[in-house]
DNA sequence: ACAGAACCGGAGGGCCACCCCATTTTGGCG
DNA sequence: CGCCAAAATGGGGTGGCCCTCCGGTTCTGT
């Protein structure tokens, strides 16, 4: 790849009123997105952006690069993300963060783990934003598993596929951050019981707190 | 709610032609979505079943009803292993082996794992494979939990959930079922590296006392 | 055999993705 | 400034899908 970064380098560029309706259709699409999940009409789109249809599926060849367009941004700030906490000082518990920063915006961006999961297997153009989040991740999850916090033997694929599963199918739910953030935490620190579980305590000191309530929950997967 | 068991008691036995075309569109949808998945075209099972698209409407006023009919033996057998596995002796390895086998069941079904999440939140009729694994499930549960097995703030819905959560998203990659499995090992023993990975070294009879170490779980949790 | 109930399926309406091509808009150049 | 070819547009057509009416057909009890 000639590797540059902005939308992109057109040898010719681009006139003014495409671009315009590029733009247009790009705002259009994120809303209609936002309301009705990655599976928004695109004829409403193109209607909602003043726009023929045909005019969107010139820009747009396939609904994974309009979605790869309207996310772009958001997988971006996830990747700079991924680079702040890199520089931490506990890979465990910078990875254990960054994935729910994914699940967070997962959720409340209908359509991103769409996006990032057809840009996962469909070989057809536009998986950009799939590749950016797994190489941002990779850094965390060589890191941590330096520092012994993750098994040698799962990927940062592993790890996002899990991630986007957890929110695809609670995206669609009343309170789908909350859930999701429980989901992902079991899934990090697995099924079987952390600590002495304390069932009647009256005082929740620590774990009892965390396992009633979803919660934030900083606890790494790490036995405390 | 009357609730009784087979099919349906019907009032009126249904005529001869009705059953007839009743059991050739449930015959073709089976064709049809294993082919195509849960979105299979209602029109297009209809074609298969050589019968007009309202035949197929007025059995199956829904989607979800029909996918629910199509599977119904499915989510039955599943039931019947869950009470199969409830006997044994190891309440913890009970609850994976069948989390295990509903994955088995999803992958190599099309459809079901979406049938079966569609069932959870749709209050619309045709709950009743949903309702009848979560029940199934429940049981096991108890009993891991009982036996200090499962942490006592996961529910069978959250398990549930993340079964076909990795299933949806799996369910059309190639060796679907062998990433399944891995990916529901990794959510059921957790991210964090076992302290001894399973070597040779003989079980301890009494992981159950486990009360800091990780790898007594993952020894639980491990496929038979 | 007959009448009425149960059932069927073609036709049609509303919506959608995608494509063709006549028409309009831009932008560089004389 | 005006011209004109290239670039861009969008109305309209095609084919598909879901779903519903409704006139015609087939079954079943007597």
């Amino acid at each position: 790849m000639p590797s540059d970064s902005r939308t992109s380098p057109p040898a010719r560029p681009m006139r003014a009123d495409a671009r315009r309706n590029y733009d247009r259709l790009l705002a259009a699409a994120a809303e209609a997105v936002a309301e009705q999940g990655a599976e928004a009409s695109l004829e409403e789109i193109a209607r909602r952006a003043g726009v023929g249809s045909a005019t969107l599926h010139r820009h747009f060849p396939s609904r994974q690069q309009l979605l790869e367009a309207v996310f772009r941004d958001k997988v971006e700030a996830l990747c700079a993300r991924a680079a702040d906490l890199a520089a931490g000082p506990d890979p465990g518990r910078a990875l254990a963060t960054w994935l729910r920063a994914v699940a967070g915006h997962a959720v409340s961006n209908r359509g991103l783990a769409t996006a990032l999961m057809r840009g996962a297997h469909d070989p057809t153009l536009g998986a950009t934003c799939h590749a950016m989040i797994t190489n941002a991740g990779a850094g965390l999850l060589a890191r941590a598993r330096e520092a012994n916090a993750a098994r040698p033997d799962v990927s940062i694929t592993d790890l996002l596929t899990l991630v986007n599963a957890i929110c695809l199918t609670v995206e669609q739910e009343p309170d789908a951050a909350a859930h999701a953030d429980r989901l992902l935490t079991l899934a990090l620190t697995g099924v079987h019981p952390v600590a002495a579980p304390a069932e009647s305590g009256p005082h929740p000191a620590d774990a009892t707190k965390q396992n009633s309530l979803p919660s934030g929950s900083a606890m790494t997967w790490n036995a405390p």
